[in-house]
This record gives C-alpha cells, sequence and structure tokens, in this order.
DNA sequence: TTGAAAGCGTTACCAC
DNA sequence: GTGGTAACGCTTTCAA
C-alpha cells in the first residue's frame, strides 16, 4: 500500500514547485507549453490522480450541485434529472440526489444529510417544505430552485408550473363532452403537495362549471401508482357507474383505474371517461389511450441549469421564476 | 455575507478548544455531558454547520459510495437504489449517483468521475466494461460491486443472478404449454448486455427443446420500453402471426408487444403468447396479465449493502459472489 | 476529561 | 513564467 502521489511528488520528479504542477495540471495559460507537457507526461507516468476533495476544501467550493425528487421511479422525475445532469455536465458540476420518497420528515433529513457537503447550488422538488427545513435552507445561504412547482413564497428561483391551474383544461375538455359526475382518484391527504394542488384545481374548475360536487377517491398514501388504481376502482366496486368521468393525478393511476375498469367489463370511453397527468409512456400505450397532460420534464431540467448558470455568473440574486408550459395531450379514454 | 462559522468559534465561544467541540459534535464518550451540553447548544445557536469537505480531507475518507444505473427510470433499478441508499443510510455514507444510460462508452466517463471524489467504493450495474474502465477502477484500488449480473470475470464482489440462467424458466413453462415458433423481443446489439444475456439464454434453451430457430425481433437501441416494443410489433404487422410465443427483453417492452398485438385484433393468450422479466408493475395491471420473471431489485442493494459492511469491517478482500434468487409469476398472457 | 501541535493536498496571493 | 508562503477546517497523536 504505497502512499498518495501528490503533486509534491510530481513536483519533484521535474525539479518545479508545486504551484506550477497545480497550475499546469489545470490548464493555466501562465504556464509554458513545454513545462506543461513534461508535467502531465510526469503526473501520467506517476499515476498521479488529482484529489478533488483536497480542491473542494481549499476553494470552498464542491462542485456539488444537491437535488432532491420524490421518487426516482417516476419517468418525469428521471426526465428532469437526466437533463439537469446532461447540462450541468459541461460546467464541471457534479449532482447530489436523495429521494424523499413523498415525506415532508424524509426531505427535511435529506437536506440535512445534503447540505453537510456544501452543495453549491439547491434544487428542491416541489414548494412545500417543514419549517426546520426552510431555517436550515436559508442559514446556509446558497442558491435555491424550487421545481415543478409554483409557490406563493418561494425560497428563491421557481422552475415549473401551477398544478392547479394544469387541471382547468382536462376539467373543460370533460364538461365539453358531456361528463357532469366527476371523481377524483389521488393519493391521501398530506402525502403528495402536487398531487393535492391537482385535485384542488378539479374541484375549483369544477365549481366554476357548475357541476355537483367531485367525489374524491383515495388511492392511498404517496407514491400512488398503477396498483393503487387499481385497487381503489377495485374496491369502490359497481358504485364506480355513478360517475361518468375519473380524473387522475397521473397517467399510472389512470391506467390503474382504466384495467380496473375494463376487468369489470365497463368500456372506456362510452360508459365512463378517463384522465391522466404527465404524459407517460403508458398513456400512449394503453388501449385506448389515455387523455393526460404534458409537461415537459426535460425542460424542467434544463430551465433549472440556465437560471443556475444566470445565478453562478452574473452572482445577482434576483429570484427567477419561470413558467414551464402544459399541453394537452388527447386520447381515446375521453 | 458572513464567514463560516467554524468549531474554533464555537470552541471561543463556550471557552474550550475547538479539539473538544470536534469531539463533543461527533458524540465521543470521553467528553463530559456538561461540557457535550453546552456545546451542541452553542453550535446550534451560532448555526454551526459541521463540514464534511474538512472531514473528508482531513481524514481521507470521503464518506461516498459511487453507483452507477443504466437508468433511473426503471421500477427494477430505482427500487436497487432506494434500498442501497435506505440500508446505507446507518454508516453514514452517501450514495453518488449516476446513469449511464446503457452506454459503455457514457459509463467511462462517469467512473471517471465519480473516481475523482474518491468514493470509498464502487457499485456497478453490470458485468460489462470497456478495458479503459476496468483499469481505471483497478488503478484506483478500492472495493467494487458489480451487481445485477453474474460475470465470469468479476472485477471484485458480485450480487446478481445469470440473465441467460433466468430464461430457461419462461422457455420450459412455453414449450409445455405447447408454443414452439419464439420470437425474442430486444434491444439492438451491443447496447444492453443484461439483454443479450436474455437473449442467450433462450436460443440455448430453445436449441435444447429442438425448437425452430428463434427469430429476433430488434426493437432499437437501448433503453427500449413500451413504445419500442408497440413500434417493432407494428413494424411487423400481419407477419408477426407466423409466431406463436413473443419473448420479450423487459416487461414493458412485452406490455408494448402485448397493446400492438391486440390493437392488430390478436387475442392473447390464443393466438399467441407474450413474456416480459422484471415483475414490473405493469405486468400486474396489464389485461391480460403478463407471465414474468421476478427479481428482487429490493434484495440486490440490501445485499450489496451486507457485502460492504463485510468488506469494510474485516478489510478481508476475499471477492464474495451473491446469487439472487429469480421466481416466475404466470399470468394470462401464456 | 481536555488541550496543543501538526498536517491532510491543494490553491490564493504576492513576489520575482 | 515560476516559486514561496500561508491557509482552508478538521482530526490524529501525544501530552497533561
Amino acid at each position: 500500500m504505497s502512499a498518495r502521489v501528490t503533486m509534491r511528488d510530481v513536483a519533484r520528479l521535474v525539479g518545479m514547485s508545486p504551484m506550477t504542477v497545480s497550475r499546469a495540471l489545470r490548464d493555466d495559460p501562465t504556464v509554458s507549453k513545454t513545462t506543461r507537457a513534461k508535467i502531465t507526461q510526469a503526473a501520467q507516468q506517476m499515476g498521479y490522480v488529482y484529489d478533488t476533495t483536497a480542491q473542494a476544501f481549499r476553494t470552498q467550493k464542491s462542485g456539488f450541485v444537491a437535488v432532491t425528487l420524490p421518487s426516482l421511479n417516476n419517468a418525469n422525475f428521471a426526465e428532469t434529472f437526466r437533463s439537469l445532469s446532461d447540462d450541468l455536465e459541461t460546467t464541471g458540476l457534479q449532482l447530489l440526489l436523495g429521494s424523499t420518497n413523498y415525506s415532508v420528515q424524509k426531505e427535511e433529513q435529506l437536506v440535512r444529510q445534503l447540505l453537510a457537503r456544501n452543495p453549491e447550488a439547491l434544487v428542491l422538488t416541489g414548494g412545500f417544505h417543514s419549517q426546520t427545513t426552510r431555517d436550515l435552507i436559508k442559514a446556509a445561504a446558497l442558491p435555491v430552485v424550487e421545481m415543478w412547482d409554483l409557490p406563493e413564497n418561494p425560497l428563491g428561483h421557481i422552475v415549473g408550473f401551477s398544478n392547479a391551474d394544469a387541471m382547468t383544461p382536462i376539467v373543460d375538455h370533460l364538461v365539453q363532452t358531456g361528463r357532469r359526475k366527476l371523481a377524483f382518484v389521488g393519493a391521501s391527504e398530506g402525502s403528495d403537495m402536487r398531487g393535492a394542488e391537482r385535485r384542488e384545481g378539479v374541484l375549483e374548475a369544477a365549481r366554476r362549471h357548475g357541476l355537483p360536487k367531485v367525489t374524491i377517491i383515495d388511492a392511498g398514501p404517496a407514491p400512488v401508482s398503477m396498483r393503487h388504481g387499481l385497487a381503489a376502482i377495485e374496491r369502490l366496486s359497481r358504485e364506480i357507474a355513478q360517475f361518468d368521468a375519473l380524473v387522475c393525478v397521473s397517467d399510472p393511476v389512470a391506467f390503474g383505474c382504466l384495467s380496473a375498469l375494463q376487468r369489470m367489463g365497463l368500456r372506456i370511453p362510452d360508459d365512463i371517461a378517463v384522465t391522466g397527468f404527465g404524459h407517460f409512456e403508458v398513456a400512449k400505450i394503453s388501449n385506448p389511450q389515455i387523455t393526460t397532460m404534458n409537461v415537459e420534464a426535460g425542460r424542467i431540467g434544463r430551465e433549472v441549469v440556465s437560471v443556475l448558470g444566470g445565478v453562478f455568473d452574473n452572482a445577482t440574486n434576483t429570484p427567477m421564476r419561470v413558467d414551464v408550459g402544459r399541453t394537452m395531450i388527447h386520447g381515446g379514454s375521453t
């Protein structure tokens, strides 16, 4: 177990100072070509490995951007993460990822853990956090972006959309196609804030249209997916026939509902309409295809990087507020 | 912009040495109860945040475990990651995650990036890597676990299963139920190594049974999902009727195929059988349910942590080899 | 139970 | 174009 090769060792070999080695390895233009060549060659030969930890310590810059996501197993969040990491690559920043599993409690713990790593920025999914989390973040005094949401009192920058408003076109469309007895299928109260906003958006839109009270079907605590949609409908059994449209919090839930309804022999959309949210792959592949709302998950990631770029460059801290678009996708389920 | 609060500052406030503060904050039992209480209280009040970077630098331990996954948007890999991070939590280690997007090229770049952070261990998905990647890893001389595979020449420890062998029960089952003209639907050659192994497993099993040559249906470069399965079948159109069973590389692909077949008016399993792999949610929700092979993704993560625990504790480096089980799940699609 | 000194590997800053 | 010095915040080691 030989000791680590450091810049000092490389310097000694080429007969120069560690400082010059440092500059050479960082492509500092003040180093002469010959020197640089000699140094890189020596470094290679000695098996020198650059010590990011020491750099991070010395410069007080970790090179990390911390990100929280409610869940990894979600095509939309995964896509946001991917575009984030792709676009961040050129900047040399690394993503430090954590998953909250839709729990405000877990988020607090996670944020604490992430902040201990001195990230240069923090990207949170959603605009709802515990007071402690907010305090921690404020004390850390680092750039913050909240995404996938459009909170009233943001912690910093925002890249997202109003989950409530996003439901309006869906309800409008259902009403236009003659549906009146709506039910909303989503996660239990308090477990998924964006889902709750979507629910409120549906209730509000229904009120505006003068529809009868929308029934809330609880699919269980978040994350809710296909199986929870299916189970919720199976629990209701024939009672489901009293509704003429099921507005679901997400496409996987909608697909679960669709499947359960079909197993019961109901015809979609003739007997009952079903809508989803998020333009997941399953919405396009199911029979019939599910009417849904597309949110450009990739664009959210890219916009976040662009916001961060502005923050790092200008050091201006005027909070940005990027409202990304949504597009309704019509399927055969309505 | 006030300067960072350090242990020195906390020490000054309570009239003790930084050393005692360090010990108190790490719950060193040699610190008296009163002192600890005073220190933690002062730290809290001053908004002290522990500097992990400095600690990592000083102790030469990053506290990181690096993990590569082919894709985040995959219920199985997401589950493995979740169990990994859950089980690692008690050890105080942080996961540093990167996604290779099923590219050996990208993996190389990613491994380089991750190794620069001095992780204490490296967890890779799959047993196939570029020579450069292998060299990089060997030079780094850190504990390595390859998972989701059972390579012949592992880099270190293994937690996985043979993707080829895992297909045998599926082919056996198809043969037993009278199917003989099989096609395999998967990603293009060279883009998904575990998928390729599954394909070889199917070919081999078919040979053993004396079946006619299995047709390979190329669903495009990895990652392949629902839409690729659907598109592949749509491209073949009525030619698909020559097969009596479609063996798919994964459940999402199988669901795409199933959906395409149903859109063409074929009946599953009467006209053609469909099998998947991975026991994804969609296999249980689709109509009919898809016959699949369950791999305990969560268990893989837990076993990896257990292997790492052994490595860190004993410092013994005898390579472990954990073969996790698989269970066939029968659905109505066969 | 507590403290002093030293140093982890790098780079900012200034000098030449 | 290159080098010397000091320092980032913490913990190991030894001493009291």
